[in-house]
DNA sequence: GAGTTTCGTTAATACGTATTAGAACCTTGA
DNA sequence: TCAAGGTTCTAATACGTATTAACGAAACTC
């Protein structure tokens, strides 16, 4: 690729600060100093710097980040890295609101973000080291993705780059804004005993990501506090012939399904054609809890437009506590709470209600 | 702040060429040479090579990105400014696709996205000129929104200064990726002249934007084409009442509605709350055809599941194709077209039916 | 009026890599 | 023996900004 900065003909090239010094009849040492405001110690005459200002303002001159960030000093702007596509392709992006909460606190902050790309293609490789490494373009650098390189991480943290996780992580000296799926999981739990279900099952996708494991932890844990039947309570999706399985719960007398949510939903949609296809209807039939209400499903619930019970994770709230968590770090401040688990809010939705009496 | 690259105390600093050169008895430059893979007519010993190589191995070198970037003087990085939120909070976020293809093709030309809020630091507003001018810390930059305000833009054209628009312009000079809304529009109404619709409605929104702009011209030239009654052919929907107009319609005759596809969608989904209200179905009492299928609406079509009958605009490929030109503006190609329009893809769908007979 | 402080500015350098223009040495051919 | 050409490497510099040390001039101290 040509240069940027030799644009062939009549581009222009960019102004920088030596071209505003020459303007404005000082030295590229000054132009810095306006531009940067003073360090301590110095102080600039109120002429001098007004001119600065205008030559800077005439040329439209902005920064290279690249230079800035070489001579090490902050230049606003924060990196976004996805491990899986950021923008994802199919319909349920369930990551889009953890994107407009970063925006929206960043733009607060008056932080541009630096959006890595490439992260999920197969030839680099995503958890390419040096892949990786290009963040440090930015001052620091929020991560997402269920699944997550190791090394690259540890890479980071060793060299003191300041860096967010946007989910729990379980490597230590990992900082992260998370959702509390334990809780919340075994909240929906408690609330289906609580509707008088003895016999609940949980759906979940075959996955080992954290947030996958929490939610298991917390129905695990509401059921035991429930005191219900928990044998076999959880099934995964592999490959499994979801209208069997609904036929074979209703006969064991399962009165409640709880549903874990994925970036897919696959569990979901799948779960809720076969109870469309079996005529059956929810929650006269069978009650359905979903553990983080999928984002596109509002009003999507099989046999009417109720919206699903269970909770809702907080995407938006968790992108912009990322950004301020993020923010902080870089400043360097003392006694920052680095590991930070938000509560979902409940959603008690139509889609439970007591279990149909025979 | 503290500095990334002064570990405090223990943490080794960062092995950088120099240090592989002082181990393995070379030059600096030898170093580079040898890790970035020689340029033409530049050979070195074998032996030479090996040693340096060695020594990068042993001492766990790792480019660094910041400096690789500012030597060869290629960021890398493609601005990306929405002038209106660039992550919409709504559900009809309808350029989402829009992201996508832009994210798709920068990741596989290896360049990184720079995202721009428009209220930055300033605290000044989406069009503010100096908030646009912002966009020159990227090599290039790519717009997208439906209102643009025209001085920044024009500076930018003034400086130079490398950017594609996505969606057309009227202004001259400025390059751009959009949709033929015209030919697509036309195509329309003559599918439905062709099915046997001779009165025929057209709704679309209070909007100054080329793109609706377009469509109405294609809306239009079809119904001159298709030699149908044109008079009163156009209805805007700012504060109207659907129900009353649909009524009229159908009292009048009127067999097909053309609807306009906007950002909000407004104007589509009021119309088939309308139509449902008025306890009709489509296609059978009425067809409806749609100006760029809504993202989100696939199988909303009131009275059933059916796919909108119009075409699609592809969105996604006006992304990739924008960052395609873009490049070839900052390499400084010549002879390259500037301004292109993308052909939208007909949508046969099921809201289209021939007119009911009375 | 010599010494000290303060002000306003600049020269020099650092950041880590890429690239260009040779230097030093060796081989070859007449 | 000398010029021509090739091979292997390096010195110098560029990239654009931040920072430090220092300098000249003016203002103050005694």
């Amino acid at each position: 690729m040509e240069s940027t900065r030799q644009p062939g003909g009549r581009g222009r090239r960019r102004p920088r600060q030596s071209d505003i010094a020459r303007v404005a009849g000082v030295s590229q040492t000054t132009v810095s100093l306006v531009l940067r405001g003073t360090t301590v110690g110095m102080s600039l005459a109120r002429e001098t710097r007004q001119r600065v200002l205008d030559a800077a303002e005439r040329l439209g001159y902005v920064p290279d980040p690249v230079a800035t960030r070489l001579a090490s000093a902050d230049n606003a702007m924060l990196g976004l890295y996805s491990f899986s596509a950021t923008f994802p392709t199919d319909v349920a992006h369930s990551y889009y609101p953890i994107l407009v909460g970063v925006e929206e606190e960043a733009a607060a902050q008056g932080q541009d973000l630096i959006l890595f790309t490439g992260s999920s293609r197969t030839g680099t490789g995503a958890g390419d080291p040096a892949s990786v490494r290009r963040v440090r373009v930015a001052d620091g650098c929020l991560f997402f993705g269920r699944h997550v390189p190791e090394e690259p991480i540890r890479r980071l943290v060793e060299d003191g780059f300041p860096f967010v996780y946007i989910g729990r992580r379980d490597e230590p000296d990992v900082p992260y804004v998370g959702a509390d799926y334990v809780s919340a999981s075994a909240g929906v739990m408690a609330r289906l005993a609580a509707a008088g279900h003895r016999k609940v099952r949980y759906l979940r996708e075959h996955d080992q990501a954290p947030a996958s494991g929490d939610r298991e932890e917390g129905v695990l844990r509401g059921a035991r506090a429930a005191g219900g039947a928990t044998a076999g309570l959880v099934v995964r999706t592999d490959g499994t012939d979801l209208d069997a399985l609904l036929r074979d719960w209703l006969a064991e007398g399962v009165t409640a399904v709880v549903v874990e949510q994925t970036d897919t939903g696959a569990a979901l949609s799948g779960l809720g054609a076969a109870i469309e296809r079996a005529g059956l209807s929810c929650p006269r039939d069978l009650s359905l809890a979903v553990l983080g209400a999928p984002v596109g499903a509002r009003g999507r619930a099989p046999g009417g437009g109720a919206v699903f019970s269970g909770f809702d994770v907080p995407m938006r709230e968790m992108g912009r506590d990322a950004v301020r968590l993020l923010l902080r770090l870089i400043a360097g401040e003392e006694g920052v709470r680095t590991r930070r688990l938000l509560p979902c809010e409940p959603v008690a939705g139509g889609t439970v209600a007591a279990p149909r009496r025979e």
